[in-house]
DNA sequence: GTCTATAGTTAGATAGAC
DNA sequence: GTCTATCTAACTATAGAC
C-alpha cells in the first residue's frame, strides 16, 4: 500500500482514530449519566479512556460537541428512533423495549437526566430532545390513527393525545425506577395502559 | 411592648431577617429552575435579591441547604403533599391542580429539572424527591383502593400500579409542557386516564 | 448583619513543543 | 496525535474588618 492520496487517509491511523473516538464516546456517556451534562466534567471522561484533557478536545472540539456525539450514538445503537418491522404489533415492541431497557439501567439514566437537564437556560442538547419529542409523538400517533383504522383503539381516544400520554407515562415510571428499581413494574405499567387503549383482535 | 427575653427575639429584626430568608429562597427558586442546582449559582441568587454572596451565606450555611429550603418552600407554598378535603373527589382534586400548575411553569421546571438531576451521584436532593414519591404512591394508591371498596374501580386495576403510573403521567406530560407547552394539554390526557380508571357513580 | 478580600478548587479551552 | 503548560473564568466557602 503506497501513501494515500489527499482525499483518501490511510485506513490503519483511520480506524484507530475512529475505535479513539467510540471509547471516548463510551466513557463520556457514562459520565453524563452519572453526573449529568453540568456535572460532568471532560477531566474525567479523559481519565476513563486513559487520555489527557486536551487530547480529548483533539477529538472533539467542545464539550457540547462531545453531547451530542453521545445523543446520536445513543440513537444507533439502541436502533432509537428507527421504524419497527410491519409485522411487530405497537403494544409488543413497546413492552419488548421496555424490558430491554431493565436491562441497561446506564442508557436510561442518561436520557432522564439529559433531557430534563435540557430544559434549562442554553442547553446544547435542548433541540435534540425537542425535535425527538415531536418525532416519538407523530410516530405513535400514526400507529394509533392506523389501529383505529381497524376499529382497534377504544372509542373515544384521541390518537395524538394517546401518542404524548404513552410517551409520558413511559418517561414517568423510568423516572421513578430508576429512583427506586423495586418500587415500580415498568413493563407491566405500560401493558396496563396499552390493554385498555387497545381493543384485542 | 418591652423589650423581649432571651427566648422571644426581638420582633422588628426577627420579622426581617425572616423576611430577608424569604426573599433569598424566592430568588434561589427562580435561580435553581432555570440552570438547575449545578448549573445554578450563589453569586446570582445574591444579585437577584440585592446582597453580596457571602451574606447570603449568612443565612443559608450552604449551597445544599439552600436547596432543600427551596423543596420545602416549595411544599408549604403550594400546598403539596397535603391531603385533600374529604368531599372533593381524587379527580378533580388532580385536574384542578394540573390546571394551577399551568399558571405557574417555573413552579413546574424547578420540581421536574431538580427530580432528574437528583437521579445522579451525591446530589442533595435525592432523599426528598425519594421520599416524595413513596409519600405520592402511598396516598394514590390508598385513594384507589378506596374506590375499588366503592365498586367504582374499573376491575383488573391494581391500585398501586395505577398509583405509580398516575405520577408517572403526570410527570411525563409536564416534561413534554415545559419542552413545548402547545404540544400538549396536561389536564386532558389526565382526564382521560383518570376516566378510564375511575367509573362514574 | 453586611461587607471586602481571598483561599482553595475546578472547569473548559488554547498554544506550542515533540 | 499526544503531551505539558498555561490562560481565563467561575465556583463554594472561610476569615475578619466594620
Amino acid at each position: 500500500m503506497t501513501t494515500s492520496s489527499a482525499s483518501a487517509p490511510k485506513r490503519g491511523p483511520y480506524a484507530k482514530s475512529k475505535q479513539r473516538r467510540e471509547n471516548i464516546v463510551i466513557a463520556a456517556h457514562e459520565v453524563f449519566a452519572e453526573h449529568g451534562y453540568k456535572g460532568g466534567s471532560l477531566q474525567v471522561v479523559a481519565d476513563r479512556v486513559g487520555m489527557s484533557q486536551t487530547s480529548l478536545l483533539h477529538y472533539f472540539p467542545s464539550k457540547s460537541a462531545l453531547l451530542l456525539a453521545v445523543l446520536n450514538w445513543r440513537d444507533t445503537v439502541t436502533g432509537d428512533g428507527g421504524s419497527r418491522s410491519p409485522e411487530e404489533s405497537l403494544a409488543s415492541a413497546v413492552i419488548r423495549q421496555a424490558r430491554f431497557n431493565e436491562t441497561v439501567p446506564g442508557v436510561v439514566e442518561l436520557y432522564t437526566v439529559l433531557c430534563a437537564e435540557s430544559l434549562t437556560a442554553k442547553h446544547p442538547g435542548r433541540d435534540y430532545f425537542t425535535q425527538r419529542y415531536e418525532g416519538l409523538r407523530r410516530s405513535y400517533s400514526r400507529s394509533f390513527t392506523a389501529l383505529a383504522r381497524e376499529g382497534r383503539l377504544r372509542s373515544g381516544v384521541d390518537p395524538e393525545r394517546a401518542a404524548a400520554s404513552l410517551i409520558a407515562l413511559w418517561d414517568g415510571i423510568q423516572t421513578q425506577w430508576l429512583m427506586d428499581p423495586d418500587s415500580v413494574d415498568m413493563a407491566q405499567c405500560l401493558q396496563d395502559y396499552l390493554d385498555f387503549l387497545i381493543l384485542p383482535e
